[in-house]
DNA sequence: AGGAAAATGAAATTCATTTTCAATTAGAAT
DNA sequence: ATTCTAATTGAAAATGAATTTCATTTTCCT
């Protein structure tokens, strides 16, 4: 087993992630055809080469824009493109991890989820245990506390993970708090 | 290229931890005995039974401390006790997780660890990329921060997770930062 | 001791992820 | 346009960690 990461993502221009219940991120409409456009450009510089499949798998992986399992944008590309294997869509999301169009995250339920990314984009997560969603948001104290620690351990980061596990407002209610 | 393959460290060098410097984290003594009794108790009160397997699991769990995986563990202890299985140790660590004396850890390699748990516990993971030690830190300062960016979701943490990966003070020669 | 319930461990299973391989296709060279 | 080569595809197989099964053994209550 190998480890693989990404160095910093390369400097492509923004994306946006949906909101999360509109109150800590901006929504902005996604130039999907201008990521395409610089996807094309990248496969081309690095020799590799651009097909229907690899559209049409990009294409409904920026509509969707997050968190998605390779198994779940495979399904949903396959409802119309019956001939697009499970393969070519994992192959195709470690594509664009590897070329710095997307990130993988493993989150507590072991399951790899792709989401689209941009430069810019360092954001965090909190996940519902109860419905499952899983919002965004993004802390710029948050950021420099984060520098700040890992420098006084001399430690250079490269990226990092932050994720909250507990009950979203709307399921508040649902929380056991405590149980046995 | 513009990502990095590293080579996972081998099982033994992964469960190395490092000193943290100090600077956050306080070392006591871990009361192997006393966790041992405390163990005992819950196993009786619920009904579960003590077995030599236990114990022997449990006691090189404690002694061990961190981050280890079961097969790691079992193959720790399977060196002096050939005829503890691995299922046994698996099932111990779930044990111990399930009754609060472990917790279990996904990092980003993909493999579940599991480390002793102890109330005050709430510490967060630095990991070096290079020669995989995972170092550990306590903040303060982030803990109330994550209370409060989770109070303004209206979201209930029950936990959470925050690792940073990068080069560690003694890789931070190797950290390829600008590589193509 | 006797007996029921729990524990054990080897082997089998599960399941996401990754690789293999033969057939197909893109795109550069001719 | 045709040819050629390397990349791509996708079904199937492999991998590997996590989990379950099941026959046997052990604990511990009476």
């Amino acid at each position: 087993m190998n480890f693989i990461f990404l160095d910093r993502p390369s400097p492509l221009s923004l994306t946006c992630i949906m909101g999360n219940r509109g109150k800590h991120k901006t929504a902005c409409p996604p130039k999907i055809s201008e990521k395409k456009e610089q996807l094309k450009a990248f496969l081309r510089r690095k020799g590799f080469k651009s097909t229907r499949q690899r559209d049409i798998i990009v294409t409904e992986f920026l509509k969707t824009g997050e968190h998605i399992t390779a198994e779940d944008l495979y399904r949903k590309i396959n409802r119309k493109n019956r001939e697009i294997g499970f393969t070519t869509v994992y192959r195709t999301l470690k594509l664009l991890t590897k070329s710095g169009f997307a990130t993988e995250r493993l989150f507590a339920d072991n399951l790899t989820r792709y989401e689209p990314l941009s430069a810019e984009d360092h954001h965090d997560h909190l996940i519902c245990l109860s419905c499952g969603s899983i919002m965004e948001f993004e802390n710029l104290k948050m950021e420099r506390l984060q520098e700040k620690i890992a420098g006084e351990f001399g430690f250079c980061i490269i990226t990092h993970k932050m994720e909250f596990y507990g009950y979203c407002s709307e399921c508040r209610d649902k929380c056991p708090r405590h149980d046995d």
